[in-house]
RNA sequence: GGACAGUUAGCUCAGUGGUAGAGCAUCGCCUUCACACGGCGGGGGUCACAGGUUCAAGCCCUGUACUGUCCA
């Protein structure tokens, strides 16, 4: 074994000796325990995030295949339908080659199956290399053809159920994608934009007398999107706003400028009188609310605008053809040069310089809404141009893009496929309960019945704000990768729903062609959203639709394991699926974890150029791979430098390799429930020393038991077994208590008499139990920063830094009983914790374990199928435990003193005890030589009450002192420093503490226990305070 | 505008009623025979602010400020 742990070297060769001998496999015995992957999209790489969670998955699924379930975590793929489409036509675009257009359909998807080979592949391999135990012979992908079959099957299920249905309804539509989108992959934005009032004439010289008592011929709108205009028709009031019931009540009508149409003013409680000049001009096909007030008032849909969101055919010639974004300014130049309407042009004289005299209430709420959100920038002044535009404000308005694209995104009237969620009952007036019964409510339920767990619980709230609100799903995408919705149409254009066109042909006669004809039928061109596929990954990934093995035992699975950002998403539509199918819960328990973010806590992303791929921390990079890496194909190259700069910043020296063991430790002691996660490369490195340390602690071990050269750290051959050098027969377990210079294994009787155990020694088992039981809580509450920090800190602070050391003395001492009592229990408490980890760090413990495991009599081939330690009660031992404190305190006193005095560490030190009570005269018989050995004291004698104590340095263990004479090397003001300042601190402690006893309200309020506690307190820091004083005065009088 | 979370040592974070903790960073000493990716010792915090409950508050309650996220 060499002195620095290598982690490349071990890691390669366990991922394919577990992966081959099947250890990845469910056993088949025990209770089921299933943990299905958020399939990763086969958009490109794995990132910090899953590399986050699947530590998680992993040491879950490790941990309970330990503890003897039938563990199955379920590995796959997403096709990702658009976000895949895109970066395969960005590739193309790269590459320079033809774009999908050019293409076609057909042979576009054989480019994105191509790409989805490389990009599954690179992601099973980055699975693989962090040792994640997924079960490979189950791998799923959500465009497998098993897998399509039941996305099918669930859509004609739901279809033939009256839960989904087909509508041109205006749906979210995504102009450079050129696809409708459901409301969850829109992004809403603010941005800067304007807010243009104009001047709608009123048709037939009508007339109205505003607040002002001004009459007017026109009414004035506001709008933030004129290029809609041409599509208005109608104008909104509020049904009770003075201002305009005449209006409304003659019906008067408003002729629409540019298009010389007349259209109605129409009152609906909509309107916000208060806004504005509460006119509205309504837009039903180009607006949501608009769509839903044209609804209750029958107004016509005008469509003005292509797929490609330019202005389309069924308006005036002048606009046609264009960009939503020149139409805009066209309509506001024309409108500006627009001196048609006479009775719209009387409050051209308005002088802006008067303009707070003159305008109306209305003008001055806009103005403050132009304020308010300039957040404390001075507003800008309105423009008073002429024509029919009436005023110009600037404004921030919320401005809807596509997640994916990032396009500005047009409410668009289409027909789509939707999942009705809000319905009482069936869409179809068939008898039978709508969505909102049958799918959205069963959701609730779920979580309100407490059948799923949210882990934090907080996020509950937010999946029943969700789900409350919802609307009904648009599943249908104008998109060529994903799966083909199963509805084919006539020429007629009626739509037949079915599992194949055979079906739908056997089910309705008239397509069958009985008598020979059969009617063309093509089928639906889009596809299904991706999340109407991956909403049935819990129940097709273990076959349903049919009722197999798999699906009885693993479903519902145990636990999710994901982020916050997709509850909506996936996490709520599983529920949905899962109730309705299969009438269960698709999980027990939702664990969601926090983001990985940057050093700066900024969310990684490609185009921030501050992403990490999880390998390179494991393998490290330098400086300049990681720029470059971070720097290239770039959708925006100009942000290269700033990227450049960032990345010196945050890695100036790149990234030190760590492997895979020390970044799974950083994810689980980074892991704090409902908190993000900074990733801190300091860190992950601090627990690539942690994987030394156990390293060389294990080196210890094996060379006190003998199963390692101490000079060569060459493995010493046979009778160990394997680690050994291959070979080698397996010995009983009591092979290790032989020592370290007769290597024949001569087998001992185990038990009583054979070996000793030292307080130390019953110590460290006392404190692995409690270990034990810290673990087995920290895994039933997800809680694995807690876990990791237990581990760390037993390892780390108690074994090696206290149980190590005081093993030393034992192990050079002439005691054979006691000397197999410290190798036994070294080796058996190392064997544990090796099995308490390996969760977290499964390589370092397997290539330890192989050695050590059969110095402590375990025959098993690997530790991923040991049993997970259980604590036992009974090894417990508090008194051990009181004892290592003592002696703990000890050794601080004694190093305290070294270090403030400069002694050399070498130097051993003579130590003289006063005040020792009879507890302490015990400790001190029995600890004399694991003391004297650690502190290096070269004697330690127990004065008498009446013994003179020459000048010395002093330290203090309760009342006893512990001396070291100084012989006139004491730094005289040095320790009367030093003493001085313990001093201050325990009389400042001391005056707090009496101050409370001293107070009628503690000792009559507080529980007697503390109060004794708080006695027994004070009198310890009196008496210490006591021995300070007389110390100080000695020093003092030198 | 609503909801949720956060504010604790220079940094990243634990800590759900009994005198503030860890890792990293920092300072001093030490190449002691497992480990310098190490050992030993030290310094560093009025727990965002203001009230309240309580014998006792970082922790419970109310409010305020700031930060972040989601929703409208």
């Amino acid at each position: 074994m060499d002195k620095t742990f290598d982690p490349s070297r071990v890691e390669a060769q366990w991922c394919q000796t577990w992966e081959a001998d099947g250890c990845y496999q469910p056993s088949g015995s025990g209770k089921p325990y299933s943990i299905m992957i958020p399939p990763p999209n086969v958009t490109g790489t794995l990132h910090m995030g899953h590399a986050f969670q699947h530590t998680v998955m992993d040491a879950l699924t490790r941990y309970h295949r330990m503890a003897g379930f039938d563990t199955l975590w379920q590995p796959g793929t997403d096709h990702a339908g658009i976000a895949t489409q895109m970066v395969v036509e960005r590739n193309l675009k790269l590459a320079g080659e033809p774009s999908r257009a050019e293409l076609g359909r057909e042979k576009f998807l054989d480019k994105v199956w191509e790409w989805k080979k490389y990009s599954a592949g690179t992601i099973s391999q980055q699975i693989r290399r962090m040792g994640s135990s997924v079960d490979w012979s189950r791998e799923a992908f959500t465009m497998d053809p098993a897998y399509s079959k039941a996305v099918v099957e669930h859509f004609v299920r739901l279809h033939e159920d009256g839960l989904i249905y087909r509508g041109k309804r205006l749906v979210n539509w995504d102009p450079v994608l050129q696809t409708a989108i459901s409301d969850l992959e829109v992004v809403q934005e603010e941005e800067n934009g304007k807010l243009w009032h104009f001047r709608y004439p009123l048709a037939n010289g009508a007339t109205y007398v505003n607040a002002e008592g001004e009459t007017l011929g026109y009414i004035v709108v506001a709008t933030t999107r004129p290029e809609t205009m041409l599509g208005d028709t109608a104008v909104a009031v509020h049904p009770e706003d003075p201002r305009y019931s005449a209006l409304v009540a003659s019906k008067a009508t408003v002729m629409l400028p540019l298009c010389n149409r007349e259209i109605a003013i129409v009152a609906d409680d909509y309107v916000d009188p208060a806004f504005g000049t509460g006119c509205v001009k309504i837009t039903p096909a180009h607006d949501f609310n608009d769509y839903a007030l044209g609804q209750r008032h029958k107004l016509a849909l005008i469509n003005v605008l292509t797929k490609a969101a330019a202005i389309n055919d069924d308006v005036p010639e002048p606009y046609r053809g264009l960009d939503r974004m020149v139409a805009r300014k066209k309509i506001v130049a024309d409108l500006e040069a627009d001196t048609t309407y006479p009775n719209c042009h009387s409050g051209e004289s308005r002088n802006p310089e008067s303009e707070s005299a003159q305008l109306d209430p209305g003008f001055r709420r806009d103005d403050e809404v132009g304020e308010g959100a300039a957040a404390g920038a001075k507003p800008a002044k309105p423009v008073y141009p002429r024509g029919l535009v009436d005023k110009i404000v600037d404004h921030k308005l919320k401005v809807p893009r596509g997640d994916r694209s990032g396009a500005v995104l047009e409410p668009y009237l289409t027909d789509q496929w939707f999942v009705d969620l809000t319905r009482e009952s069936r869409h179809d007036g068939q008898p039978g309960k709508g969505g909102r019964l049958a799918i959205t409510q069963p959701a609730i339920d779920a979580v309100e019945s407490g059948r799923i767990r949210f882990v934090p619980d907080n996020w509950k709230t937010t999946y029943f704000h969700w789900l409350n609100n919802i609307q009904d799903w648009c599943i249908s995408r104008q998109l060529w990768w994903g799966h083909r919705i199963p509805a084919w149409y006539d020429d007629a254009g009626n739509v037949y729903v079915g599992r194949s066109e055979e079906e739908v042909r056997a089910k309705y006669p008239e397509l069958g062609g009985s008598d020979g004809s059969r009617p063309a039928l093509r089928q639906d061109e889009d596809v299904f959203d991706t999340w109407f596929s991956s909403d049935i990954w819990p129940m097709a990934t273990l076959g349903w639709p049919d009722n197999t093995e798999a699906l009885k035992k693993w479903y519902p699975s145990s636990v999710l394991v994901t982020g916050f950002d997709i509850i909506f998403f996936w996490v709520a539509r599983m529920v949905m699926m899962g109730q309705y199918f299969q009438q269960d819960v698709p999980f027990k328990d939702v664990f969601i974890t926090g983001l990985v973010r940057d050093p700066e806590g900024n969310k990684m992303s490609k185009s921030k150029g501050n992403v990490l791929d999880p390998l390179d921390v494991v393998d490290g990079i330098t400086l300049d791979a990681l720029i470059a890496k971070r720097t290239t194909g770039l959708m925006n190259p100009a942000t290269a430098p700033k990227i450049e700069a960032k990345t010196a910043k945050d890695y100036p020296k790149g990234i030190e390799a760590v492997g895979v063991d020390a970044l799974r430790f950083t994810f689980a002691a980074l892991a704090t429930n409902g908190r993000d996660v900074r990733f801190d490369a300091a860190r992950a490195e601090g627990y690539r020393n942690f994987c030394n340390k156990i390293w060389n602690a294990s080196r210890f071990v094996l060379i006190n038991v003998g199963a390692l050269d101490a000079e060569t750290g060459a493995e010493l051959p046979s009778p160990f077994g394997r680690g050994a050098g291959g070979e080698g027969t397996q010995l009983d377990e009591n092979s290790l208590l032989v020592s370290a210079e007769s290597l024949t294994p001569t087998p001992l009787p185990e038990g009583e008499g054979h070996y000793t155990l030292s307080t130390a020694d019953r110590w460290i088992i006392s404190r692995l139990q409690k270990l034990e039981a810290e673990a087995a809580a920290h895994f039933e509450a997800y809680r694995f920063d807690l876990l990791a920090a237990s581990l760390y800190q037993f390892i780390w602070n108690e074994y090696c830094d206290w149980y190590l050391e005081l093993t030393k003395p034992v192990m050079q001492g002439s005691d054979e009983l006691a000397k197999r009592g410290a190798r036994r229990t070294l080796v058996r408490v190392l064997e544990v914790w090796l099995r308490l980890l390996h969760p977290i760090m499964p390589f370092i413990t397997e290539e330890i374990w192989q050695k050590v495991a059969p110095l402590a009599g375990k025959t098993g081939s690997t530790i991923m199928l040991e049993p997970y330690p259980v604590a036992n009660s009974a090894r417990i031992d508090e008194a051990a435990e009181a004892d290592v404190e003592w002696l703990k305190g000890f050794m601080l006193g004694v190093r305290q003193i070294r270090g403030e005095m400069d002694i050399p560490p070498g130097k051993p030190l003579p130590v003289l005890i006063q005040n020792a009570s009879a507890a302490d005269a015990e400790r001190i018989a029995r600890f004399a030589a694991s003391v004297s050995f650690l502190a290096r004291l070269e004697s330690i004698r127990v004065l008498n009450a009446a013994d003179e104590a020459p000048q010395s340095a002093t330290a203090l263990l309760g009342s006893m002192k512990i001396l070291v004479p100084m012989a006139g090397l004491i730094d005289k003001a040095a320790e009367l420093a030093r003493l001085a300042k313990l001093k201050a601190k325990l009389e400042n402690d001391l005056k707090m503490n009496e101050a409370r006893l001293a107070s009628d309200k503690f000792v009559n309020g507080a529980p007697p226990a503390v109060i004794d506690k708080e006695r027994a307190r004070v009198a310890q820091q009196k008496a210490e305070l006591a021995t300070l004083t007389e110390q100080e005065a000695s020093i003092s009088a030198l």
